[in-house]
DNA sequence: ATCAGAGTCTTGTTTTACAGGACAATAGGT
DNA sequence: ACCTATTGTCCTGTAAAACAAGACTCTGAT
């Protein structure tokens, strides 16, 4: 891992951290970038803005919109599916999932921490429910509120789970989410021993979730297979069958991903 | 499928730009590369490699793949959902496109254009086909096979159209294949004067394609839908009901895309 | 007609990213 | 135990590549 405690890190901008950064100025809210916003954003001259802009339409990760602008290009979802592939979740997971989703008719999530952040990877959703919760693919998720974020802190090391969570800002979602620290890390422990996760509201007032760690073949905690659902649907007495269902997807999951990696 | 093209222009290789190549290096069957194919491939040192490397998994564009070599990262799949935000299509077209697949009980394919490479946008599929037709959002399709490509094609000038065909290369798939321009301009023609396209086994041998353009505010030709069938399942008298159907779901794409547009 | 903003190019200057090589850690082969 | 081939990290002097500035075109608004 690391050489020494001194980390001395690079002038974080370079050329090629430019060029990407880009790529992160899109949000929900921001669709379409124009070449002068991305020059200001950057704090370059707007030629090597748009030198930047160039590569990165030529490439495709980037196409202009119409109307002027730039929005993001379809070579952006071509590389989605290879990423998708690559972690060899979906593959083996989605199966399960979909039948998990038919039986307790709710959504099912699978999801996958990088960093201080939680990524839905995978969806599948029961028929024609009336109410949605719409996760989709590549949505991104807080590391302090839902079940499938505290199970994938959960099976970490503790002073790592410590360090994400005081370097993350823990936003407050609703009045039941936690964003104490030492009240997280209590929690992390108590989902360790019961083998899976539930909340009520920690994220959206009016939902709950019920997670489960699922493993490689060297049992390292991977990914997360959740279950949410409207809170109001799912009495307290229901959710240890709910609890105990995902833990059999999760299992099932897991073994056939040993299956594979083996 | 096809391998990438081979090593050839180090013509205007920036800085930027050979980051994002770096991007371009994951195929179906190259889900990890270690840093001295990146370094070999680029042509640069490995160090250089190896920073740029560095760049790309700051920024979560890549990770470190479990024993060894880099895969893709969450990130990607972050800004691929914004992407597909970003086109204004799926939340208006998914609607219309699982009644249709549910109509019809086959796939349904919503596909856009970019340079000389279709894109799968979304994916509407009928409850539970036997034979699965198996493409995903991301996956590329080539310019002169699929009834979707043709349709994307029949509406720009001809000009442009011959130009893209020109330059592509136009691979063999089926004996069914489609390879010469000129047959491929007068097909062009005619799908312009039906307004729809109907192929069989020209792209995979054992399935055909219906396909209908979307038009945005502007009557731009901006998307196509299509039906992707088992051929043998699909009797060419039939063929001019789907071609009906698919039609009216690509007007009615269209007229909630103006709605929206306008 | 005028203005503001988007997008494109060229040029001279110097900043920045490069190659090369030393180094550590790991895995496989003998 | 050895050796060898890999992967990934870090440092330094050099020179190549990227930069800022500004001139230019083309829009669409007013």
């Amino acid at each position: 891992m690391s050489g020494t405690a001194s980390t001395s890190y690079r002038e974080r901008n370079s050329t090629a951290d430019r060029a990407l950064d880009i790529l992160l100025m899109f949000t929900d809210t921001h669709l379409v970038v124009s070449g002068t916003a991305v020059a200001e954003r950057l704090g370059v001259a707007r030629s090597t803005a748009y030198r930047y802009l160039q590569s990165l339409v030529n490439s495709r990760f980037l196409e202009e919109a119409p109307g002027g602008g730039f929005r993001l290009g379809l070579r952006v979802m071509e590389i989605a599916r290879l990423a998708r592939r690559s972690y060899g979740l979906s593959e083996v997971a989605l199966p399960a999932m979909t039948t998990l989703a038919e039986d307790v008719r709710e959504t099912v999530l699978l999801t996958r921490r990088t960093g201080e952040l939680v990524v839905c990877v995978d969806r599948a959703e029961a028929g024609t429910g009336a109410v949605r919760i719409s996760y989709e693919r590549g949505s991104t998720l807080p590391l302090n509120a839902g079940a499938a974020a505290l199970v994938l802190l959960a099976w970490i090391p503790d002073e790592d789970a410590r360090r994400l969570l005081e370097s993350a800002d823990l936003r407050r979602f609703t009045p039941a989410t936690l964003t104490d620290v030492d009240t997280l890390m209590q929690r992390l422990a108590h989902i360790r021993r019961a083998g899976y996760s539930v909340t009520r509201g920690e994220l959206d007032a009016d939902v709950m979730g019920v997670a489960a760690p699922v493993r490689d073949e060297k049992q390292q905690v991977v990914a997360a297979v959740s279950i949410a659902a409207l809170a109001s649907r799912v009495f307290p007495e229901a959710e240890a069958e709910l609890a105990r269902k995902v833990q059999e997807t999760a299992r099932e999951i897991s073994e056939r991903l040993t299956a594979v990696g083996g």
